[in-house]
DNA sequence: TTGAAAGCGTTACCAG
DNA sequence: CTGGTAACGCTTTCAA
């Protein structure tokens, strides 16, 4: 005799249960375990059986329980995808793209949103009781969060953020190269003053990026460079315009800002505000390439990420790492593609 | 050497498996189910036994496994949320702020993202499966698909659609009320004919603003009213300009675009191709409130989305159903925030 | 307050 | 190919 043949049960207030392989096994007169192995991949069943079970499955409504399926597997078929606030307008395409690839895989995303990029306690907390099968993260981690979770033996793929001392994977875009770019070519058009508007303190990519343009800039022997700090918004990219004109005591030859939006900002301003031609009297300069750069009044010169590849990259290292518990970090760097918009005066392109 | 008397296995290939209840239970002295209690809520523990407890499991470094947890009290603690493209620029914020909201009250956001809004098909199967404990989504539902989810007793609530016949919640901003005031105002100023830039024929926002655009302006018994569409983006945008320039004849007074990203792409086109004055020649309007439409080279005048609010009532809404079960559905519509950009000229506020 | 034991809904292994 | 049975790691009665 099979187990207690459990008709679909009702509750005290009269819902009916959800279906369960028993459910459909009864129904469809063969063992549990038969109706497993038709809702597999590769497994062993006859065209009958499936047929008699299928029909039965579609007639309780039945779903395989990816819960119970995670328990016994180990694996939950899920990832962990950390980004920080979206403020910078180029994450969400990151965002919607990672989530594409890895559905297209069959996988899952378990989303975490921190109010600050250093909010990352909780979040690994979490991701760790979810048993996800790896982490994919826009966000810095501490070395002992990282600890804990290469402890766990969940793989991490680090997105546009990484660090040299650390053994870990990560797929990102080569700022400083992309700001070696910026800045041979303002330098080669002549501009001799430069004013850098950095992003907040606590983002790894701001950091590059000033680092790559300043390291540029002395290699260039240029020395009249004066830096202020905002916070990747539009609002601070203005307010840092003018703090940068009041601080060199002029407005510099050429501006270069952490992203777009900013450099956005320190447009607007620039004309606004300084009655200033852009890029007639002062060049200026972004990085990302998201949409609002393409915008006419604006055509921001700028560096754009290679959002689908990078996300494609990192989607499919994180994966093959999932598979492969025994790969070792690696470090892909993707070009920035060059964009030479409106905004600053360059020479010509060869 | 420290061994604890019982060692977490090791697996054929030397991994560490994570400890499990048992381990700490063991290490601590204690039940497994002491274990358990030590790590819920409410339950009843000593102050000594806690302490043990709690020293064994982070010497083992153990963490509960929510995926077991979710097995046996039917809960998950995930919510699916369905975002179709992002092209709107409107949703990352929305997506954001929604899934800040899930995590302070300790529950966990399964991401789908829809290429198209229409590709819903498979993504209402892996929700299901993955038992989530209720569905927000931003995307429409064909009513069989509703149905599978309502008879799995999921609630669903839905952000920014609902269907007048369907009984269904939702959280929306009243698209209809804004455009209404759009319409008054810019007729009030003496615009007569009006172009009309909708949105993908598949979006049922883009209809709403459409419709109640046309009403308001036929209520006002303007007649000169010209019609194409996009998809939101910024590039349509501009060719709907043009088109609408010469379906039209020549441009019309005023131009309510369905988004403030096509509105901005017409403001390019009408300065940049046609030669007018923004808004001396012409006055063009969006919706949403988006970040660039507060940029100084656009200044869009539209109606901003109160998101905060929305989301807010969006996340409790859904969470009380999953409370309880028994809520009737309801629909929540919040009024839009009337932006006086510069992108219109409107009558002097008053 | 504590411990023993019974599930939760699967997959995996092993005989037939 | 098929069916029985033991996990997976937890919560939840129910006694003690």
């Amino acid at each position: 005799m099979n187990k207690p043949t459990k008709t679909p049960e009702k509750t005290a207030k009269g819902e009916r249960k959800r279906a369960t392989s028993y459910d459909v096994a009864a129904l469809a007169g063969v063992s549990q375990s038969a109706v497993s192995r038709v809702f597999q991949d590769g497994a062993s069943a006859s065209k009958a059986m499936r047929e008699r079970v299928m029909a039965a499955a579609d007639k309780l409504g039945y779903r395989p329980n990816a819960i119970a399926r995670g328990l016994i597997t180990q694996r939950s078929n899920m990832v962990a995808v950390v980004i920080s606030k979206l403020t910078n307008l180029y994450y969400p395409e990151v965002l919607v793209q990672l989530t594409q690839r890895f559905s297209e895989r069959g996988v899952r995303v378990l989303l975490f949103a921190l109010e600050r990029e250093s909010d990352t306690g909780l979040v690994v907390e979490q991701m760790l009781q979810y048993r996800v099968d790896g982490v994919l993260t826009a966000a810095m981690f501490t070395p002992e969060e990282l600890r804990t979770i290469e402890n766990a033996h969940i793989p991490v793929v680090f997105y546009n953020r990484t660090s040299k001392d650390q053994l870990v994977s990560s797929v990102r875009c080569d700022q400083e190269e992309g700001e070696r770019w910026l800045v041979d070519e303002l330098v080669a058009a002549g501009h001799r003053s430069f004013g850098i508007v950095e992003g907040p303190a606590d983002s790894v990519v701001s950091i590059e990026r000033k680092m790559g343009a300043l390291n540029e800039l002395a290699e260039k022997g240029i020395t009249d460079v004066t830096t202020v700090s905002g916070d990747f918004g539009y609002e601070t990219g203005r307010r840092c315009f003018a703090e940068l004109v009041q601080k060199h005591g002029s407005p510099p030859d050429a501006v270069i800002a952490a992203n777009d939006v900013m450099a956005i900002g320190c447009i607007d301003e620039a004309r606004e505000v300084f009655g200033l031609a852009v890029p007639g009297d002062i060049s200026i300069v972004g990085f990302d390439g998201v949409g609002p750069a393409r915008y006419a009044a604006y055509d921001v010169t700028t560096v754009r990420q290679p959002v689908q590849r990078m996300t494609e990259s990192a989607a499919s290292m994180l994966l093959e790492r999932i598979e492969n518990p025994e790969l070792s970090p690696e470090k892909r760097a993707f070009s920035g593609i060059p964009v030479r918009g409106g905004s600053a005066r360059l020479p010509a392109a060869k």
